[in-house]
DNA sequence: AAAATAATTTAAGCATACTTAAATATAAAG
DNA sequence: CTTTATATTTAAGTATGCTTAAATTATTTT
C-alpha cells in the first residue's frame, strides 16, 4: 500500500506545510522531490484517492490525518537512523542524512524500536530536529531564534540546523558550528545582512542565507 | 542499473549454484522467488543482456563473473546486517533473517564498512555462514558435516544451520539448539533416520529432514 | 519413432512511477 | 474586461516487474 515512492511525496509534503503553514502546490512539491509537475500532479490523484492527501486541484494539498500519521512515522524512522549512525556506527553529522533517506524506508516498526530503545529514548536528532514518539507525539521545540536575529555581543548555543545537505554540514563542520556549539555575535553587517561570529576563539563571516538556517537560543550569564 | 529484484535473482542464483552444483533451471529459480515462470524466464533474458548471466534457452543459468561479484556483495550485506542486528540490537536468532533481507538492498559500501568495523571484521553470521570480505574472498568452512552422519555416542559442536526461516530457528532456540552449542548423540533410529540427540541435559528427537539443516563438527576430548 | 507429458518461453495485459508535449485553468497585466 | 503569462493537469509513451494463458521445446513413455 505505502510504497518508497509515496513515503517520499507524504514526508515531504508535510515537511512543506511546516514551513508554509498553508497548502503545498504541485510545482513545489515536484521541486523538492526533484520529478516533473506532471509526475506530482498524477500522485496526488493517487493519493487523494487513498485518503492519504486532501487534494484540490490546481489549489494544492494537505495532509490528512492518515496521511500525516504515515509522514511522521515515516519521519520517525529518518531522524533515529540519523542518530543511531552517528552514535553508534561514527558517521560524520555530513554523512547521515543521505544514509538515512533509504533506510528509513526499509526498517520494520519493530527495528525501530529497537533502535530507539539503544539511543535510550532520544528527544532531537543530530540536526536538532525533535523526533517523533511511537504514539505520534512531536518533542516541543522551544526558545529557538534563526541566527539572523541574534543581537550583537550576546552568546548562543547552537540548537537546529535547517538544511541537512552535506555540503553545507561539511561546512559548519569546518567551522565547529556543531550541534550545541556556543558562539558569540561579534558584529552584523547591515549593507549585505552577513554576520561575523566567533566560535572556539576564531572568527567567521556568514551570509544571511546560510545563518537563516541555523537556529540558535541565547546563553545567559 | 543493479535493482532490488536484480539483486534477490543473483544471490538466489548463487546459492542454488552452490547447493546444486550446476546450472539453475527456471523453475527452480521461480519457486525460490515464489514468482512464477514466466516472469523468471523473462529476467533471465534481461541479466543475460546485462552480462550478470550465462543462460541458455530451456538449459539454465549460471552466474558470470560480474554477476557472481553482485550476489556475493548482497550475501555480505545480508550477513554482516544478521550479525549486527543480533549482537548490537538485541534482535533473536530468529528474527535477524527478514529484517537484513531488506536492508542488504539499501545499504552502502560505506555503511557496510562501518558495520563491518564495528563488529571486529568477523568471519560467520549467526547462521554459521561465511562472511564475505570487502576483496570478495569467503571464508572457509572446515571440519563440517551434516548432523544426519553423526555417530551415536560421539559429541558435537553446531556449526552451521542451513535453513534460515524463522520457524524452524525458533524451534532450534527453543531447545537450545543455539550456534555453537554442544550436543551428543544418543541414538538413531534406523525406520525413520530420526536422531536422539542431548542438549543442555534435555533430550530431543530430531527428524531427517531437520537433521540435515544442521551441521556440526566432532568435539574430540 | 511417435505420442504424451513436463518444462520453458512468448504473448498480452496490468500496476507503479516516471518522462515530454499538449491542453486547460488560474493569475497578472494592460 | 480582455489579453497574456504562468501554473497545473491531461494525454501519450517508456521502463520495470509482475500476472495468466497460449505456444513452443524438451523429455518420457509406450
Ligand atoms: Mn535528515
Ligand atoms: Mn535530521
Ligand atoms: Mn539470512
Ligand atoms: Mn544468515
Amino acid at each position: 500500500m505505502s510504497t518508497i515512492s509515496k513515503e517520499n511525496y507524504l514526508k515531504t509534503i508535510y515537511n512543506l506545510v511546516c514551513d508554509n503553514e498553508t497548502a503545498v502546490s504541485t510545482s513545489q512539491l515536484a521541486a523538492k522531490l526533484e520529478i516533473s509537475n506532471a509526475a506530482t500532479s498524477d500522485m496526488a490523484k493517487k493519493l487523494s484517492d487513498q485518503g492519504l492527501i486532501d487534494y484540490v486541484k490546481y489549489k494544492g494539498m494537505e495532509l490528512t490525518e492518515e496521511g500525516e500519521k504515515i509522514a511522521i512515522d515515516v519521519i520517525r524512522r529518518h531522524r533515529l537512523w540519523e542518530l543511531f549512525l552517528m552514535k553508534v556506527l561514527n558517521l560524520s553529522w555530513g554523512e547521515v542524512h543521505d544514509e538515512a533517506e533509504n533506510l528509513e524506508h526499509f526498517t520494520s516498526n519493530f527495528l525501530i524500536d529497537k533502535i530507539e530503545k539503544h539511543l535510550g529514548y532520544p528527544k532531537f536528532d543530530p540536526h536538532g530536529e525533535p523526533i517523533p514518539q511511537k504514539n505520534g507525539e512531536i518533542p516541543e521545540i522551544t526558545d529557538q531564534i534563526s541566527l539572523t536575529f541574534a543581537e550583537v555581543g550576546r552568546e548562543y548555543k547552537v540548537m537546529r540546523v535547517y538544511d541537512k545537505s552535506s555540503e553545507l554540514i561539511d561546512y559548519f563542520t569546518k567551522l565547529g558550528l556543531l550541534l550545541y556549539a556556543e558562539l558569540v555575535i561579534q558584529d552584523k553587517l547591515s549593507f549585505d545582512n552577513s554576520i561575523l561570529i566567533g566560535v572556539n576563539g576564531k572568527s567567521h563571516s556568514l551570509s544571511s542565507e546560510v545563518a537563516n538556517k541555523i537556529f540558535v537560543s541565547e546563553i545567559r550569564n
